[in-house]
DNA sequence: ACCTCCACGCAG
DNA sequence: TGCGTGGAGGTA
């Protein structure tokens, strides 16, 4: 045997070698070799060469039989992190996620690691304490800066300088006097911890029966999966929180998930109200600082509660015991880009692998929940009547067809009238369209030119204002023209149909006298200004809102008891297989907040067609009929969950290659009777940012594993190439 | 001769 | 994903 294959095997025999997973989008692990002196285990923070870089990397596994092919490439662990280990349940879970959504396992990985720069020792602050004798120079600016440091105790350099309305450089200059002196502050305590027994909450004798409900789930501590049902304003949050306080008196951690414009401070003072602090927060707006403090605390199970966004369910928690998803029928807990992923059903699976209780919260649960309640999959634990006695609004259908807006308006005088004795009443009312901006299209009166977006099969959508015509697929924005590009007349553009914009214009001049204000998400440029602006409507500084689906979510605003639904037929117009029930959703969410603390609430809902199921149910609220029919209709069409479905998009900057792949990919399909494979269609939205979009819909039998059939499909089709993508999307939710 | 852009392939 | 490469095409 020649000798440098006998001192490879030695080496590999002596070496010992891990599989390592990086957060790069790589679905295989790769191997390196343990230096002496480092001891490591699967989970393991460690860094990694990868190529030209360093990365951090995690052991996924020992390898004591490495490929032998690799013997002469393996290159060493770097350093051991001092973070807690990853444990074995979210990596399983890594593995799981990434193999239903066919997204690389390192992708999936990423999301754990999000973490922010660097988890480096915190930063040291510094503190100044008076010392010396006043300067020589003594400006009425450094005077006011001794008066707050009279005390001769130290205080955080900035601190004193705002306190003392200076910039820190004056306090540097005191210390160049000797004057002050500078010392590193000592860290800040860690906030106190959430007290379960902070306040005790009195429950109806309803509430109390959910209320035990949750204890029970929360103190048994294995896998269960709960829908708490109840109607807005029957108390769900102050029901789930005793699961919450039962899961912290058995020193385990919660993780609440919301929606992310669900956060408000409003819920986080309700939480405060019960538990006496804030919880720690995980969303898109941490600062990288807090970010990095929030995954540390959560990973060494200093955080006994976390109310996050989607994101949130892949942190490292230490000892998750429960698992809350608020609102579980939101769209929004669906990632439409990267990983696929649903953050309700992924949450199910968290919840499985780690054995503990999953509570879904909802009052109109999702159909999939609303099937797994029905068959006895999941308990149900219901709360059906308001909280304090209080009554569901009142629902009546204004047919459009009858009571007809001015031209040009939307508001129709059925409704204007019933906005008008609200606001005599001094009661706030709130007007809901669907639609940001002040016209979804412009078109010139003298040629019939329609604002098309240039690279998306879209109208461009007037936004007055920001004085501008703006694509809502790609963000592309012009100034707003007063001259016709295509015929060059003048003042000859008119807006066409109603955006919130312009339907605060119609407010205004139908109620000079009333304040308004729009909530919309273009609007709003931070989870804060928007904490900001439902404070002002929650102390009845607004008569009149007028929102988009961002006033759906939670929010309580005291003094709303009318909400009017100026165009109620929006969503169910698109050839979604989910539009109705998006639609009865949206609609009883956004009435709902109608009448939550005082009075009854009424919800007017103008619609062309007050015969659909969806508006019939809603008015009659009788949401039985509602559920039994979309359940049938799903039954009937095999669509979710009687049937599963997946989405391929392939996309191209020409239509033809787009559509060619999209072919070619049909016509590879591997045979199996319980598929189906529908296309290529032309997406609803055919161009994307200048890219074409074909899509092929998969559906198959309930219980059918749909992953590997795409797994075995997509591996013998040929890999796209140029600019031709595919993407894939188990369980879509949007067919866009 | 030199620069910039981008599609491609690879990372142990 | 992020990065180095190499070829294309443009500029001096």
């Amino acid at each position: 045997m020649d000798p440098s294959t006998r001192t490879g095997i030695s080496a590999t025999a002596s070496a010992r070698v891990v599989d390592v997973l990086v957060p790069v989008a790589l679905d295989q692990t790769y191997s390196y070799r343990v230096p002496r002196g480092m001891e490591l285990e699967a989970g393991d923070l460690i860094g990694v060469p990868l190529g030209p870089r360093e990365v951090l990397g995690v052991v996924w596994a020992k390898n004591p039989n490495p490929d032998p092919r690799l013997h002469n490439r393996l290159k060493d662990v770097g350093e051991k992190l001092d973070i807690p280990p990853l444990k074995a349940e979210l990596r399983a879970m890594v593995d799981w996620v990434a193999n239903y959504t066919l997204s690389p396992r390192g992708m999936v990985l990423r999301m754990c690691l999000r973490m922010g720069e660097d988890l480096g020792p915190e930063r040291v602050r510094v503190g100044v304490r008076l010392v010396g004798d006043p300067p020589r120079r003594l400006t009425p600016a450094r005077r006011r800066v001794i008066d707050v440091l009279s005390d001769h105790l130290l205080h955080g350099k900035s601190e004193a300088a705002k306190a003392a309305g200076v910039s820190t450089s004056v306090i540097d200059g005191l210390v160049d006097e000797g004057t002050l002196a500078t010392e590193p502050m000592p860290p800040a305590p860690p906030p106190p911890a959430p007290d379960p027994a902070y306040a005790q909450p009195e429950f109806t004798r309803q509430q109390r029966a959910a209320v035990d409900g949750m204890r029970a789930l929360a103190a048994n501590g294995t896998f269960h999966v709960a829908l708490l049902d109840g109607v807005t304003g029957s108390g769900k949050t102050e029901v789930y929180f005793e699961a919450v306080a039962e899961t912290m008196r058995r020193g385990k951690q919660s993780l609440i998930l919301m929606p992310e414009i669900a956060l408000t401070g409003q819920f986080l003072d309700r939480f405060a109200q019960r538990f006496g602090v804030r919880p720690i927060e995980w969303h898109s707006e941490l600062t990288p600082r807090t970010r990095a403090r929030n995954w540390a605390a959560i990973a060494a199970g200093e955080a006994p509660v976390v109310v996050g966004a989607r994101s949130a369910l892949f942190l490292p928690y230490a000892k998750l015991g429960l698992i809350v998803v608020d609102e579980e029928h939101d769209q929004a807990y669906k990632q439409e880009d990267g990983v696929r992923y649903h953050a309700r059903d992924m949450a199910v699976v968290r919840a499985h692998i780690a054995r503990i209780p999953i509570v879904l919260a909802s009052a109109t649960p999702s159909i999939e929940t609303e099937v797994n309640a029905r068959k006895g999959r999941y308990q149900r634990i219901e709360l059906s009547s308001r909280f304090g006695g209080q009554h569901m609004p009142h629902i009546e259908a204004i047919d459009l067809r009858r009571e007809v807006p001015p031209r040009g308006r939307f508001i129709s005088p059925r409704l204007a009238g019933e906005i008008r004795s609200a606001i005599e009443r001094r009661e706030q009312a709130l007007l809901f369209l669907n639609r940001r901006g002040y016209a979804p299209l412009t078109l010139c009166r003298a040629c019939g030119h329609r604002f098309a977006c240039t690279i998306c099969d879209a109208w461009l959508v007037d936004h007055r204002f920001r004085q501008r015509l703006v694509c809502h697929h790609c963000g592309f924005s012009m100034p707003r023209p007063h001259v016709c590009p295509n015929c060059a007349a003048e003042e000859s553009l008119v807006a066409v149909g109603p955006g919130v914009e312009r339907l605060q214009e119609e407010a205004a001049a139908l109620f000079p006298e009333a304040r308004t204000m729009v909530l919309s998400s273009d609007l709003i440029t931070s989870i804060d200004t928007m904490r900001s602006e439902l404070n002002e409507i929650a102390e009845g500084r607004v008569d009149i809102i007028i929102g988009t689906q961002l006033v759906a979510k939670g929010h309580n605003f005291p003094r709303l008891n009318l909400v009017g639904v100026v165009d109620a037929d929006l969503g169910l117009s698109n050839g979604d297989p989910r539009a109705a029930e998006r639609t009865w959703q949206l609609l009883n969410q956004v009435i709902g907040r109608a009448g939550r603390d005082q009075g009854r609430g009424v919800g007017y809902l103008q619609t062309h067609q007050p015969e659909h199921p969806v508006m019939k149910a809603l008015v009659a609220c009788d949401r039985e009929a509602f559920y039994a029919s979309e359940i049938e209709a799903r039954e009937r069409t095999l669509y979710p969950p009687f049937g599963r479905l997946a989405s391929l998009i392939v996309s191209a900057g020409d239509r033809s290659s787009a559509e060619g792949f999209a072919r070619r990919l049909v016509g590879l399909a591997p045979r199996d009777e319980r598929v189906q494979v529908l296309g290529p269609a032309e997406a609803p939205l055919a161009v994307i940012k200048g890219r074409y979009r074909f899509r092929l819909l998969v559906k198959s039998a309930r219980g059918f594993d749909l992953s590997e059939y795409l797994r075995q499909w997509l591996a013998a089709a040929p890999r796209p190439k140029g600019n031709l993508k595919l993407e894939v999307d188990v369980d879509p939710q949007s067919f866009f």
